[in-house]
DNA sequence: TTGAAAGCGCTAACAT
DNA sequence: ATGTTAGCGCTTTCAA
């Protein structure tokens, strides 16, 4: 059996109360028998017992992290903001992956309150679950913060990259390069791909540069394949497209892009330009190296996680929303339009 | 307030033991009464407390995998094999990064067990770890499984890959391609590396090709900078090295060289040739495509996840080893010695 | 088939 | 400054 609170408080002859105390200095305990209780618990190699002790607190330092997908180094380094923000403060962290499934994102942000955490963020939280009342009703008996949600709940703290103003500097930066035929490539079911679609379609409309047929979904945007579907979707397209650049919702589906070019043997930039979006690691390695909108991945994190404590701390009474700024990347993947 | 078990017994006019009975199922209950009881839960919209229930019970379903980093995405894969295997039998995962720091990682271990969470896997647990008693004392007291390790504790269940075999398969490929100039590139702080240099060493030395120069250590190999770490250190060495080929403790190491050798106008294969180790999705992106040892890593983890869950369920009686094998991945980075 | 009650390890209000 | 004790929500033995 383990050390419990009852052995220490036996053998140094003291009540559990003070031990208790001792052990969260939260009370005042005599110095004498502080250091009696000290040499107990180091003797018996005492570890208080969390579970218990957040039970009987009826709260938890643990907060859930949901992300839509491990196979996109974004969520890596989101993860990497939260994680080091949180284990400053003693957190711990229970991370769960919804594969962009709107039902194993409900189960995940269930199984979290059924374990009483005492706050979730949710990454690119699923539009479908946005749609209807779920999270207003989570929101309500828990902590929640979204990371690149677009929609506004009253209750639900928000730190988003500006996606609106980021499409629009890379769309613009192509236009910038007499580009008019620009493909649009997007994924499913977050918020993101929506509000770059709207200033794609914004923008070209207002120019006359908009065809329906220059939008493309290529499903997941964020599973281990999405490289090479969206090759595959480029690879039927292009060839039959008088489209002179691309503009993608994500690193990995340009990353398919440039593949497809590749096969196709179209020069980057020469005959095709490419943008990006997140400005992830590989965006460097390949080959151009990617223009791309950078999205402060790790800031995206952490902020969440402060805000999050914020909304633990006032119990569930503070809502924020951060907006954090993107900037363009230039490399290698864009050139003037020849045609 | 939560609804808890009182408010359905209640309600239901039944004892909370019968509700209990109800929600697990595990002893007999009167059809009419279950019905009763279930209507009742599901007008309450009571969820059980599983932090009251896994105090109660003194276990927990949690599981905690410790990584050094996650911006290598061969943890990311890694950790998905996990996740997959674990949320299909209802586990909960908490995730802590130990930054490839020894002090860390025992951190993150003590912080597991203080939450009693059901076992614990480790990914390339830090070898200061490794050579003290440690993970002995901690694998007595909660089921311990470690990923790519290859130190033998009698109560720990390991899942690796043979990277024995799996060195000796590139060094050898290269051998076989007349190099015999080969640098060995590694990193810091895991068995991993240890094993490789052994197999690197022992080639080398049979041969008589081996050179104390050509051996490598760049520092962290899974951080955020090992790729241009990797790039800088080679940057300096290889224009005064008669190398004629590289191998790469893994894939991170390999995409900065080869990123070196763009700065210095090296053709690859032509005049190096570099094998890398994991074959993470960046492997196949980078230009050229390299060629590289592949780890499952998806099998590493759900592997893990399996062995965890039967030491689990043995009350940490039963003890595995799993050695998986690898296979070298041919792709463009390495030719035939042109010297 | 059901209910009563002990107890899991700890905290915190109350008493001394 | 310290001890006593009532719970936290649930499971599980024991009795009925």
């Amino acid at each position: 059996m383990k050390t419990t609170i009852v052995d220490v408080a036996k053998k140094a002859k003291v009540s559990i109360a003070t031990v208790s105390r001792v052990i969260n200095g939260n009370y005042p305990v005599k110095e004498a028998t502080r250091e009696k209780v000290l040499a107990v618990i180091r003797s018996l190699k005492y570890v208080p017992n969390m579970q218990a002790r957040e039970f009987n607190r009826q709260k938890s330092t643990i907060v859930g992290v949901v992300v839509p997908s491990i196979y996109n180094m974004f969520f890596a380094e989101v993860m990497n903001g939260v994680e080091e923000h949180f284990t400053n403060e003693s957190y711990s962290l229970m991370l769960c992956c919804s594969k962009n499934d709107s039902k194993l994102e409900m189960r995940c942000i269930n199984d979290f309150m059924a374990r009483n955490v005492s706050g979730i963020i949710v990454v690119s939280p699923h539009t479908e679950n946005l749609q209807n009342t779920f999270y207003e009703r989570i929101a309500r008996q828990i902590p929640l913060v979204f990371i690149n949600s677009y929609e506004k709940h009253p209750n639900i703290s928000y730190v988003s990259n500006d996606q609106d103003a980021g499409a629009r500097l890379a769309i613009n930066y192509l236009l910038e390069h007499k580009h008019r035929d620009i493909l649009f490539i997007r994924g499913e079911h977050s918020d993101s791909y929506d509000i770059k679609e709207q200033a794609y379609v914004d923008i070209m409309k207002r120019r006359h540069y908009f065809h329906e047929k220059h939008m493309i979904n290529i499903g997941d945007g964020n599973s281990n394949e999405t490289v090479d579907n969206t090759m595959q979707k480029v690879l039927e397209i292009l060839p039959s497209s008088e489209a002179t650049a691309v503009f993608a919702c994500n690193d990995l589906m340009a990353a398919g892009v440039v593949n497809a070019c590749k096969k196709l043997n179209i020069a980057i930039p020469e005959e095709l330009s490419i943008v990006g979006y997140d400005n992830i690691a590989l965006s460097r390695f390949i080959e151009p190296k990617l223009t791309t909108v950078e999205q402060n991945m790790f800031l995206l994190g952490s902020q969440a996680a402060q805000l999050l404590l914020e909304k633990i701390n006032s119990d569930n009474q503070s809502s924020k929303r951060i907006m954090l700024e993107n900037s363009l990347v230039e490399r290698e993947s864009v050139g003037v339009c020849s045609r």
